[in-house]
DNA sequence: AAACAACACAACCGCACCACA
DNA sequence: CTGTGGTGCGGTTGTGTTGTT
């Protein structure tokens, strides 16, 4: 389209920040706000383009930025949702407060990358590498665990696919609370961990805790006798896959179901269990989520005991 | 102690999407 | 409808740091 550049090249600088920039563009930001990034650099002084600018901001000087070690339960929180999502790393910054996207990227391609394939899991699919190469330490290749692998593997393309289809709905809703359709009155629950969120994912429904993100709001339709599924919308098929009788529907801030990143993965024609794949899906629903979640198990089991010495411990 | 390699992370680049004129 | 500007995103590169020989 021939576009022209986002600022002019000459005589602006690149490469690392001085402290003495970050001072400017901090104090600008903070007195006027960043309004046209384009514009920014010049009123504050800066030999810089405005997209150097809003990298700098956002990636490093924003006041809400975590930085230092991931703990352990941000590691997994990325791995699974790396598995679902791929490298859709500010979908994945979503559900990670107060970390970049440029953070978890860079951080997945040095530490987590290489830590799956030591131990023969591929990075990109989250599946097991051919058996000729190695079986991973400790991962048993059993039938379950090879059907439940194309299951997951099969709602993974699934997902990526709503993915694509809904990127309007994507959106980034906050404050949490559940509600029944019994009429009984608005339940709000207060969500601390994400880990225990994906611990329901991992083990399935019933398996504990509903703890869902502070940042998501879910309506919950029907009885609330289940738990949700990594925030997937639980419908009728994937009730009757999990055995429940409730739908979980994510909800956005303005209260429109089915948007934001849960609203994405899964729709009321969806199945977790492989969408419209042919994947077998008789016999016991309830087991092929059980499966699912022992894949997840057997994946952070193998991370955690890979993790170096010092690494915390959690489950 | 020096040279080299490996690692970690900040930053850049190009593309895509969206809003708007 | 089309072109353009602004911004977000993901891939890649560059550079500083740490570890090893």
């Amino acid at each position: 389209m021939g576009r022209s550049p986002c600022c002019e090249k000459v005589g602006l600088k690149k490469g690392p920040w001085t402290p003495e920039e970050d001072q400017k563009l901090l104090a600008y930001i903070e007195e006027h706000g960043h309004g046209s990034w384009r514009a920014l650099p010049a009123k504050a002084g800066l030999q810089r383009c405005g997209k150097s600018c809003r990298l700098r901001w956002t990636n490093y000087l924003r006041p809400d930025i975590k930085r230092g070690k991931f703990s352990l339960q941000e590691e997994q929180t990325i791995i699974q949702l790396h598995a679902l999502l791929g490298n859709r790393w500010s979908a994945i910054a979503t559900h990670l407060p107060k970390r970049t996207d440029n953070e978890i990227k860079n951080y997945w391609n040095t530490h987590l990358k290489k830590r799956l394939a030591k131990m023969g899991i591929d990075p990109v699919t989250h599946k097991p590498k051919n058996e000729t190469l190695g079986s991973p330490q400790g991962y048993s290749k059993s039938t379950a665990n090879l059907s439940h692998i194309a299951q997951w593997e099969s709602a993974r393309l699934e997902a990526e696919a709503r993915l694509a289809r809904e990127s309007k709905l994507r959106a980034t809703s906050l404050s949490a609370t559940l509600r029944t359709t019994e009429g009984s009155p608005t339940s709000t629950l207060s969500f601390s961990e994400n880990n225990n969120m994906l611990r329901a994912a991992i083990n399935g429904p019933g398996s504990g805790e509903l703890v869902a993100d502070e940042e998501v709001e879910w309506k919950c339709l029907g009885k609330r006798t289940n738990t949700d599924f990594l925030g997937f919308q639980v419908d009728t098929a994937t009730t009757l896959a999990f055995g429940g009788e409730v739908q979980w529907i994510p909800e956005t801030s303005d209260g429109e179901v089915g948007a934001g990143f849960t609203g994405m993965l899964l729709d009321n024609s969806s199945d977790v269990g492989g969408g419209e794949s042919n994947n077998a899906r008789g016999g016991s629903s309830i087991e092929e989520g059980e499966e699912s979640g022992n894949y997840w198990n057997s994946i952070f089991n193998l991370v955690i005991s890979s993790s170096p010495p010092d690494s915390p411990s959690v489950f």
